[in-house]
DNA sequence: GGGCGACTGAAACGTATGTTTCAAACAAGT
DNA sequence: ACTTGTTTGAAACATACGTTTCAGTCGCCC
């Protein structure tokens, strides 16, 4: 069948520009001229845009949640298991870094990818994100809650975003920065480094104290979800 | 004349829509329609799309520039003036609140905006803000540098973008947030709030202990800068 | 080897966008 | 009141986009 890997190489280009330029801003002709396939192929193996760039998050986001999540089971298994708060971002960051041996293609177009997912308007993609994904992520936040139980539940979130805001934008326009930093300090740093920066840096954040005076905020509580999503995306 | 007030609606208009789904996804079309004016508008008064974008930042960012530095020059006037760490934050949250009595237009707008010029394409809007403010931030950076002497300049660098990374970030998906934060917890969360979950967040990731242990980059020192870009863009 | 399904190539289609054009409306100066 | 320079309105223009179409090609199985 010689299984085409026009599949492949569209996604490899996708993922790339998709990160570069955003979504809106990066056509289908540019993607299959830079894969060396032709225009159709999109339509034809993806059957739209919006389907190409929920693959592209499928293709990382999957492996990544999978391998997060069987860490997770590993951590959970052993009998009254605490998980660290160190534990926990040390995990996001070492499958990060583990889940892409794919070509070029490095952990700051993950993180850059992610960012955009946010920050672009792109509503399919949030949903489709939330409907496939939410599931571990509120596992994650939960372990999270757990391992600070100090911090009231709705603060803990908003430093999860905070976390993953800095780290998102940073990587958003590391290439930018990179540049500045090198024109400003004659030193280049590497992503690996700029990681190393961070770490320390989220981490102290999260055990501040907290800025929650609002007591009907700080006593907020998690709720149980009423109802799941449940329908599936066709994709 | 009747000093047209064209433009001051189309600027309200464009940088709602902005904030809201981007640039390249916001049409002028849309734009001029929302202001109630012509599709001949914008680019009569502005010349082009990209001018306008300019124009839409100009317009908050100019006097939110203006006003910090009058406040850097006060705290600086006085002589051996030392501005802890604390004051500079503040002294951003404090300029940034002030600086919109706009209609509607909030910060989260504000904010959102400054996330969008980093973290979309539009080279030439990077360029363009380098040009106008990038002397007010690095004398910003420059104060946060003396306030902070044990950090090396390199992270600080760093630790300041993983800030504005946070709080750009958060900002600009504060509305998915909030409705997350709102079925989780059922309370709303509204932006001042954020801001302040925030400030003892990026407090404690500034104080934090160095992640740097390669000792060249810990010894980068900042580099005088030997040519001004000088070139203004003619707007 | 012939037939079939999967895939590709090239061209076209419909639509939406940024921009331009030009006549009409308007405000102000004399 | 007339003229002048500025601003608007409606239409057209050129281009780029996502998508569709369809003839053609390749590889596999009976």
């Amino acid at each position: 069948m010689a299984q085409s890997e026009t599949v492949e190489r569209i996604l490899d280009a996708a993922e790339q520009l998709f990160a570069e330029k955003g979504f809106a801003e990066t056509s289908l002709r540019l993607i299959t001229s830079k894969a060396g396939v032709n225009l159709a192929a999109v339509n034809y193996h993806f059957g739209s845009k919006k389907a190409l760039i929920q693959a592209v998050f499928s293709r990382f986001l999957g492996p990544f949640c999978v391998s997060l999540e069987r860490e997770l089971d590993r951590r959970q298994a052993k009998p009254d298991s605490k998980v660290s708060l160190e534990e926990l971002l040390e995990l996001l960051v070492e499958q990060a870094l583990a889940v892409k041996p794919r070509s070029g293609n490095d952990l700051s177009i993950f993180m850059r990818l992610l960012g955009l997912a946010f920050s672009q308007s792109q509503g399919h993609l949030r949903k489709y994100l939330e409907e496939v994904y939410g599931k571990v992520f509120r596992r994650y936040m939960q372990l999270v809650h757990e391992a600070a139980p100090r911090i009231p539940p709705l603060e803990l979130f908003w430093r999860v975003h905070f976390m993953l805001g800095a780290a998102a934008f940073s990587m958003s326009g590391i290439k930018a920065l990179r540049a500045m930093s090198e024109t400003d300090f004659g030193v280049n740093t590497s992503i690996e480094q700029v990681m190393r920066l961070m770490v320390p840096f989220l981490a102290a954040g999260m055990r501040s104290e907290t800025g929650l005076a609002d007591e009907a905020l700080a006593s907020a509580q998690l709720k149980p979800r009423t109802k799941a999503p449940a329908v599936p995306s066709k994709v």
